[in-house]
DNA sequence: GTCAAACTACGATACACATCGAACTACGGC
DNA sequence: GCCGTAGTTCGATGTGTATCGTAGTTTGAC
């Protein structure tokens, strides 16, 4: 059976995954999502790429399990915060910074500046 | 019994409030108490009042029970935005904005200001 | 086709949270 | 002392969430 038991598939087999548009990004969904350690540190990662770079969400070490980031990485994709493709095995994943600069000018920036500026006070988090 | 039942109370009866020192107040923390619509309002009520200027729980119109009010007002003081101090039968509240200007700087800005512009956008939220 | 790698889905679990109503406490005024 | 106002506490409830393990799907390589 074509494209079953896949999160955000059409009928076909082309695995597609559904992303908000700029317009329906809320405030409060990514404030919530920006307040999780695990997803703090994909935002932290994946800021810290170059412009419109992605990754794979196996290039983050994060301390949970797999079935744990794949709930994190859609938590941070149905909230904004990031846009996830499908290229061969892996979902390559990248910061949605345009958009998110374009609704909430500094946030952004403000949260990884605190972020950053915590971690150096406190040496491992 | 002075001063049982009492949240964060000392043993005399002199009703005190516990606040989190400005190096204790986490962002996650912060994230979080910001994400939720009711507690928003609260600080987007609070921040536009004159710099240290208080206002009673009662001044802020939320659509929830007092007992609601008092859990997030709590959420709020825990997480170190607002200060909070007992003046007669009302409990004043303030924002703690040059603690949080310093830990975060250019967050609450960037949140408030993102806020209204979505209230702006949505007339009535 | 077979296999491994990358990720997903599902069910379970334990905990956190937003909400309420009802009963209670503290304070100021009469 | 009595009463009203302001806020708290407690228990309950329904919902959300962070986590896991196991089983499954998709894809590229062999």
């Amino acid at each position: 059976m074509a494209g079953a038991g896949c999160e955000g598939t059409s009928t076909v087999t082309v695995r597609t995954l559904d992303h908000p548009a700029r317009a329906d990004i809320r405030l409060e969904a990514v404030l919530h999502a920006l307040s999780d350690p695990v997803r703090l540190q994909v935002v932290r990662f994946l800021a810290g790429l170059a412009e419109g770079e992605e990754a794979p969400c196996s290039a983050i070490d994060l301390a949970v399990t797999k079935s744990t980031t794949t709930h994190h990485f859609r938590v941070l994709r149905e909230a904004g915060l990031i846009h996830q493709v499908y290229r061969g095995t892996a979902k390559m994943t990248a910061i949605r910074r345009a958009d998110l600069d374009a609704l909430f000018p500094g946030l952004l920036d403000a949260v990884l500046t605190a972020d950053a500026a915590r971690r150096s006070r406190v040496p491992v988090g």
